[in-house]
DNA sequence: TATGAATGAGTCTTCATTCAT
DNA sequence: GATGAATGAAGACTCATTCAT
């Protein structure tokens, strides 16, 4: 019972994604998503625990190819605030670029019941790493100011990345997003900017 | 139908707070908050047309509440970076000081349906226009860089308040929130003075 | 929750009573059983805190009928072996004259799961203690052997009776039931009857 | 298809006693089955109908096994009163040292459905027939009455049997079942006693 | 106004059985 | 013969809302 691989697997939690993010989280019912994975219900049940299940699983899944996206996009860059700036737009492309995953994580799953939450809590934390890392290093380096703890800055980073994405898709994407990456990251760095001495 | 006055609404507010704060979102329901107000539950619908109007309403007025404080607060400050430093003061204030209405705000209510999210939004769209005059006051004084777009600034102010608050509350407050009032203040300030020409 | 008064109450649990009886217990849906009552799926939910619960408490307050039946019977009986022949008399008389009962008990009631049949169970122990104390009384009175245990005798007494009744309606009640109270009895008195010394 | 030979058909039987046994009826899934036996899901129905033909068949062997036995034990017995101690004792005996059959037959199977329940109950008629040739022979040999019925004496004789086995199992084999062999019989016996004329 | 008993729509999950390999 | 992945039907229970009193 609950087989994590396979290609029903991933049909699945592709199925899933969609479903949700086209009717939202209320309305995704366990035989919708085996319809639109050509499957039928009872299957769902040899790859997923419960309905539970599938939704903390697609979200990790999901989240780990965004981390190891960014994770090899920040690995580029040299600086730490050109990291920054990295992470920015990464973090605003590949929402752009994965709409029906953005509306899932930004808005829909959001409205899960308290596990749910902590398993995307759990997920989330790998996310937030990376920003400490980049933060650390720029600290490290003597570009950012190191007075201020890091998990308060982390906080305005992740606060302010996901308010940003948040709001656009809330006012259907009626402006462009990856506007923003340049003015964020130039809050950001001044914000951070170590004293000269 | 739908009185909205009477100490009766008042006290089935009062009782959806607490329910849903001590209870979460999903085990709040008409029934409890009914017996918590001590009233019956057919009373709640001689004061809100449905559960969702109720949920609204609450947001609504506690919001109501919020914004207030802090409107007031801010009047006292003369200067857009004393302001600021008053609201970011204000905001964890008034969720350390109303803990309820933090958890009902921060945490439970984003789990509601989209309608009701909707209503959330619009309440706290007051919120932000207050964020907004100060940053707007500070671009005028000249003390605010204003190459930059209000709406972006806004969403680093409001996301990275939101986000520690957040946090916080989901780490079962075991820090203190109010040490993060100079730190993020510093970096608002930073990451928004002008360049000295 | 779960008020065990009402004649909705009492109507449920007649209904119950009818359906297991006529579809047969895998075939009792709570939604049967509620439109038989004439209430809604959900009213059943006032009065039973599950399915599981209205069949124990169903079973439960039958027996208990049918106890209180046998125990005013048999104080009406001087001795003993008159007391054992009025119980056997009640035994096939009332199971005869409440035939939807008597399919219950006997045969559909089998079919639960052991929660259920631990309920049952626990309400079957009253009327073993009515044969219980007829035997004991025999065996005071010195017209009943003492040399074999009472358990031993009370299942003789208990699983023949249960027999007779389950044989009866599964063979389609083809035979008089009440014929066999006497033979019964004349075995129970030969087979209990204590050594003359 | 429904081969009712091989070492897999007996590995399958062997594995649903256990598995019932162990895990009761209804938590006695056929894969549950075929993992015990170490074959495949779909290799029992290449043995067996469904799931009922496999219970069926189950029943019909093990109850088969258990008349021969008993058949060979009264034979030994020469009168009819040492023919029916023999068959008490074979009774006790035989369940006492198959337990796993014991609470199949006893308790579990009695959970089955309708149809489960027939087939069970046509493999019991031929150990009803056992019982009623002791008595028969009783009568012919004069030494018990035959003033009664022979299937009146026939449900005392099994329901006594059966119940006090059944109590034995669900009391959860605390006393030793093989000492009610003589004092039954002596119930019986007097029970069945001829009038000396 | 206020009550609270009654309503009934809506969904996740299990598991016996099949069939392509 | 043997496998085991896939199927899909079926039912208990919750809770927002109503309405007779």
């Amino acid at each position: 019972m609950a087989k994590k691989t396979g290609e029903k697997y991933q049909a699945i939690i592709e199925a899933a994604v969609k479903v949700i993010a086209e009717h939202g989280y209320h309305n995704a019912q366990v035989s919708k998503i085996a319809k639109e994975a050509n499957v039928a219900d009872g299957t769902i049940y040899l790859y997923f625990k419960n309905k539970e299940d599938l939704l903390i699983s697609l979200f990790h899944q999901k989240m780990g190819e965004w981390i190891m996206v960014t994770k090899e996009a920040i690995e580029q860059a040299k600086t730490a605030p050109e990291k920054l700036l990295t992470l920015i737009h990464t973090h605003f492309y590949h929402l752009s670029t994965h709409l029906n995953f953005a509306y899932v994580t930004q808005v829909e799953m959001r409205q899960s019941n308290p596990r749910i939450r902590e398993g995307v809590r759990r997920s989330v934390k790998s996310y937030l790493n990376l920003i400490d890392e980049v933060i650390e290093l720029g600290m490290k380096e003597g570009v950012f100011r190191s007075d201020i703890q890091l998990f308060t800055i982390r906080k305005m980073v992740f606060g302010t990345l996901d308010e940003a994405v948040t709001a656009w898709l809330m006012n259907d994407r009626k402006y462009e997003l990856m506007n923003q990456v340049i003015p964020i990251h130039t809050l950001f760095i001044n914000g951070l900017k170590a004293d000269k001495q």
